[in-house]
DNA sequence: CAATCATACAACCGAATGGTTGCATGTAAA
DNA sequence: TTTACATGCAACCATTCGGTTGTATGATTG
């Protein structure tokens, strides 16, 4: 019922559990960049840098466009925006039930 | 230098990577449960969940109290905040970088 | 102390991850 | 059409991950 969600949820924050793949989404934050351009500035291999993209792109943080013969990635915010709403329903979950429970201590209990 | 913060992401992130976790995030938000209590809802052994509880308690995300035989896990609101600004400055770059742009394209460019 | 319940931890297993190298394809330039 | 550059992809390798079972430790109860 909710496995997409969960699924999307799998890929995002494993997408971002990678230091080098949180640079590569900052440094293609608005302005894009080639996999080639990017790949000059880590001390891996080429390969390497695109199977980063790869997986941002399958985790549809980042998307591609071709420019000559460059393909130009982008990040996307839709996805950033739907891990932070996922991470402001936890910390909610989180303060309603301190709420709850701080009822409980001051005595509100009227109606168990 | 900032490679403590980076770890630091890295265990957060990879953390949150699964579902079960998150579930684990999701339910001893406000009160604790015993690591047995959590087990009994998962359809894995006891050890696996044991496992789970661990790699949260190493990202700091739980943090567990002994109250007699049991070990009560609790959540822990502030590396999901950590998180949640970290994501919160992955976008400020995104809007910034696409402010510049903007303002690029809307002839602001006097001082090249 | 003995018995029991809750937890921790080690050893093992198959699958996924993050890296490598090498080769194939696509696009632009000569 | 050849040449060169940018990218994609497959095969391989060591390590990590998520699960298992089994055993050891800790705290409570009889």
């Amino acid at each position: 019922m909710k496995g997409l969600l969960d699924d999307e949820a799998d890929a995002l924050f494993q997408a971002l559990a990678d230091r080098t793949r949180r640079d590569i989404v900052r440094r293609v934050a608005g302005e894009g960049l080639s996999v080639t351009d990017l790949a000059a500035d880590y001390d891996m291999s080429f390969a390497a840098v695109q199977k980063h993209v790869a997986v941002l792109e399958r985790a549809g943080l980042v998307t591609k466009r071709r420019v000559g013969k460059q393909q130009i990635a982008h990040a996307e915010v839709g996805p950033l925006r739907t891990i932070r709403s996922m991470l402001a329903e936890l910390e909610d979950q989180w303060v309603d039930r301190v709420q709850r429970i701080d009822d409980l201590l001051s005595g509100d209990e009227q109606a168990g």
